[in-house]
This record gives structure tokens, sequence and C-alpha cells, in this order.
DNA sequence: TAGATTGTTAATCGATTAACAATC
DNA sequence: TAGATTGTTAATCGATTAACAATC
């Protein structure tokens, strides 16, 4: 089925997605999807079609099929667990996000360093373990997606660690770029650097 | 000087202003740039020379030069103070975190309408305020960027506050997609669609 | 001179947009 | 039939890569 699709046409899907699921009607048309999120609607037809089974003219999509599909692409309904190495602020607000399950991703616990921070429970339950017991917990609980929160110096060492046992894809919040064997997917969320870009961009503009 | 330089490259400067800065040598040529930061060689090259004086065949690029030269480019000496709306474990988190001044943003204080948070101290000395004091702490204190880190259904009003005195740049990582009249800078970073997105690859990979 | 490295011009690639034909 | 909307083919755009000439 859904074979290949675009990255870019991938990153928008969840726009869409949260669209759709605000709207009350049966049907929508690629035009109005595309005024509302301020893309070409061209672009939003080519999407759409790259995901789902055709649209009827004069009547547009069927809005709860392409919800489904979307999902299907997505890959939502397949459940992933993940873990996050580092338990400091950044770490445990993520622990503590609620928004990840939407996407079907859920975070299971963290684990850190600092004795002081483990056996931590949180609101929600989750808990904060010895970084001591890490690979144990991830061969044991099927954790495929690693979320990287330590500082820079200690995050090659978690990732190689992460590495080892099986985890297939990083998320590294950590500012320290990553080597990685082929085959495992890093994806780098440097907030400093993305707030940097805002700033220089916006310095920018004014002249 | 600095014309126009394309976003694609402006993304990458600070990437190569934290290599050379780890760099010992006097002089770097781009081939060796390349291959550290796994890029194409003709890129390093085309990016240097869209920011600085030209490097020198068989020798390459004076080190110190360029990075004070990404630095001009980038507009790291160029100081711009922020605040954060809303001082959850994120906002915290962000407030708390060192990083970015080495790119001269300073994050002032945060605001949040939760009394109990409020003119609590950081470990930084910095504070947080009542949400009502946003707009006089703004207007008086020279802002020019704002971050929201309030939950979806206050971001819009938050935003809004911001645009009312003065702030030119928005850095959303809320959920909720903004309006803003134009002129006005919106940089989303919806980490749970980024994590979402990372997962999808890699089911994707799998297959 | 030979070799390493630079900068430039043309080709390629992926993504978006424009133009238009097809269909309910 | 007319009109709204779809899907497709060609054109454009920006970014990257390849090929190559220039230079210390």
């Amino acid at each position: 089925m859904s074979y290949k699709i675009s990255k870019a046409t991938l990153g928008r899907l969840p726009m869409y997605l949260e669209f759709l699921k605000r709207q009350k009607v049966e049907n929508i048309s690629s035009t109005q999807i595309a005024k509302q999120l301020e893309l070409g609607e061209v672009l939003v037809r080519k999407d759409l079609n790259a995901v789902c089974d055709q649209g009827k003219p004069k009547i547009g999509y069927n809005r709860e099929r392409l919800i489904d599909s979307i999902l299907d692409c997505l890959g939502v309904e397949r459940k992933v667990s993940a873990i996050i190495a580092g338990a400091g602020k950044l770490g445990t607000a993520l622990l503590d996000y609620k928004g990840f399950t939407e996407f079907g991703v859920d975070i299971k616990a963290a684990f850190d360093i600092d004795p002081k921070k483990c056996s931590e429970h949180l609101s929600n339950g989750k808990c904060i373990y010895s970084m001591d017991t890490i690979e144990e917990y991830c061969r044991s609980n099927d954790i495929k997606i690693g979320i990287i929160a330590v500082p820079q110096s200690e995050a090659q060492d978690v990732c190689s660690k992460m590495i080892q046992c099986n985890i297939k894809a990083i998320w590294n919040l950590s500012p320290a770029s990553l080597d990685v064997p082929e085959g495992t997917l890093v994806k780098n969320e440097n907030l400093a650097l993305s707030l940097s870009f805002l700033k220089t961009c916006m310095i920018r503009n004014e002249e």
C-alpha cells in the first residue's frame, strides 16, 4: 500500500491530521484545507493523493477515510516504546508530557546517573531509574526509540549504549553530534540552534 | 556586507562554528571540514564563500577569521532579550538552560498565571513573574523574542499579547498554529510532531 | 613544475507551482 | 450543460553535486 511518500509530504501529514480531526463535515475539499493551512492547493492535492484513494470532483475527500489513511501512513496505530536518558529538567519535562501517545509513542521511563533523582515517581506514574540499568531495561521492554537528554559530554556514551541494546532510532536533544552505525536513525533537536536561527532571521529581517 | 545568504546555508553556520571552535590549527581546508561534518566539500566551500572572504589554495581558510565571519553573519555579538510565557516543566527547563547565551540570546524571565509558581527564583537568579505583568515587562525591557510554552488552548492569546508589546519573533513550543500579522516571525517547534516523525521514519525504514 | 586546494559554471535532484484536461 | 473540484503533465525554483579551470 503506502509506498514511497516523500519526506516533505510525510512531514505535513500531522498538520492535515490535526486539522481534519477538528472539522465536523463529512467531505472536505483540498481547496478548503489549503486555505486554512496556508498551503498551495495543488500541494495539498498531491499530498493527499500520495496517501489515500481518490477524492471526488465537486465533493472532495471523505473526512473519516482521509483521517484513517493518514493515521495508517504515519503508523500511529503501531505503538512504539521509548526511554529517556537524562532526567534533568528537559528530560523530566518530556517524561511528563502527554502529547506523545497520540502519535503512538509511549515514553516508558527515564534514566539518570544521579542517585538522588532515581526512584522518583512522577505524577503520571512514570519512574526514573539508575543509568546502570538502562541496557537491561531496554532489552526486556522492547524499547525502539532512545531519547538523549544528557549533557553534551555524555551524549556519545549514552548513544553507544542505546545502540548496543537494539535501539533503532535516536532523538538527540543534546548539542552533541553523534556517531552511529548505518541503519540507525538519528534526529537532532538542538534547541539552542533552533532559537539562534530564529534570532538570526529576525536580525536579518529588520534590515 | 553579509547580504543574501540562503536559509540552508544560514542553518549550517552554527555547525561550522562549533566545529571550528574545537580545532587547534591556524588554517583549515574545506575538505577537512566536509569530511568531519559529513557534508559535500563543494557545499562547504559554497557556504564559506557566502560568508567570508576568500580562502587560499593549498592552505585553506584562516580559522580565526572564519569564526569571526560566521559570528558576524549569525549576529551573535548582537545581544537580544527574550522571555518565556508559561513556567511549566518545559518553560522552566528553558529558563534554566545556559546554552542560549552563546548565540547571543538572553532569556530574562518567565511568566505564568499560576501564582504559586511566581516569584520563584531559579538557580541562575532568573525569576518567574505573574502573567499579568508580561506586557509591561516586555515594553520596559526591550524584549524582542517571545517563547511560547503554555498549553495549546492559551497559545494564541499569549501570542497576541506578545505582538502587542512589540515582540518581533516568536518561538512556539506549543502544538497550536498561530495567527500573526505580516512581519512577525514564527518558528514552530512542535516536539510531539518531531518525535512522531522520527517514529514514522523508523517504521518505514524497517520494511 | 606538480599537487593541493580554491572558486565557478553547468547538471542534477527534489519539491513546489502553473496550466490544463478529466470528471462528477 | 455549467461549475466545482479533481488529477496530471510541464515549468519553475532552490539547493546540492559534478566537472573543471584557476591559483598558490
